[in-house]
DNA sequence: CCAACGTCCTGCGTGC
DNA sequence: TGCACGCAGGACGTTG
């Protein structure tokens, strides 16, 4: 499931993969995956055509390829969407929802088995909707212990927030990036319970958990993300997180620091992991 | 306005 | 052995 560092990561293996590459031809070979427009096989190709990917960059979780005629296609990943490198001749890939076929023969292609994820198309100087409701990236210098302000009391309202810690983590139009996996590992890092409510962090918490976040989130993009299953890089390596991973997807194992036993419970519907000494 | 829940989708693990 | 079922989760739409 990419979330932040394997979007990062991936973004930066696009770079090196795809910039100034001359677009001979494209394919939308999932129509339902193409969000907001109603473009059709020949229009997307037509929308590529002749174009190269003049920048790519990340906001949040989103991917934004930026073409040189200041055209842009937006992508989210959802939970097992990955771009793949391949050559002439390579046999389409299982789930292939859209492929865009460079000059020299080469080929990017976009795979998503569960469908999660999406595509838009935005051109000239549209507003990007999807990317104009999310919240502050923590890996920007203006993310700080304030960024999660917003976790006690809602913009407006004086009441102070009920919503686990957990959920509000994940909401990303409060911080932009963060999902399942590294709600945990940064609350485990800061000493926070996952249920505890928004309403409840204290000034202490909450510059120990902003803390947590861009610790976590670094330290995963230095090995690259966290595959459990279906997370690739483009050249088709796993990420290496996982081993460093404390709590999530370990239930029952020993706490590395106190030795109790990690638990497991359902938070919004989704799992949350945490140690019940250690986190409070 | 805010929060909670159902929905989409496929692959995999479990139990009968 | 084979089938049915539950589970995994990001974002969005609907409901309370």
């Amino acid at each position: 499931m990419p979330e932040l560092p394997e979007v990062e990561t991936i973004v930066c293996e696009l770079r090196a993969q795809c910039l100034g590459r001359s677009i001979t031809s494209a394919e939308l070979l999932r129509g339902d995956m193409l969000k907001r427009t109603a473009d059709t096989f020949d229009s997307f190709a037509a929308f590529f055509m002749g174009r190269f990917f003049q920048g790519i960059d990340r906001t949040g979780k989103f991917i934004t390829f930026h073409l040189d005629n200041g055209n842009k296609l937006i992508a989210h990943l959802g939970m097992t969407g990955k771009f793949i490198s391949a050559k002439n001749g390579d046999p389409d890939p299982a789930h292939l929802c859209s492929r865009y076929r460079f000059a020299d023969g080469g080929w990017l292609g976009h795979v998503d088995i569960r469908r999660f994820g999406r595509l838009e198309l935005y051109r000239s100087d549209e507003e990007i909707e999807s990317l104009k409701g999310l919240g502050i990236d923590p890996l920007s210098s203006q993310f700080e212990a304030d960024s999660l302000l917003k976790f006690v009391h809602s913009p407006g309202g004086n009441k102070r927030r009920t919503r686990a810690v957990h959920t509000l983590l994940m909401d990303q139009s409060l911080i932009a990036g963060i999902g399942n996996i590294y709600a945990s590992e940064a609350l485990y890092l800061a000493g926070i319970r996952p249920s505890r409510h928004g309403g409840k962090l204290t000034k202490r918490d909450r510059e120990r958990l902003a803390e947590a976040v861009v610790q976590v989130l670094r330290a995963s993009i230095r090995a690259c993300g966290t595959t459990i299953s279906d997370y690739r890089r483009v050249d088709d390596k796993p990420g290496s997180f996982k081993e460093m991973l404390a709590v999530y997807g370990r239930p029952g194992e020993p706490c590395q620091a106190c030795g109790s036993e990690i638990k497991k419970v359902k938070i919004g519907g989704r799992s949350a992991f945490y140690c019940g000494k250690c986190q409070r």
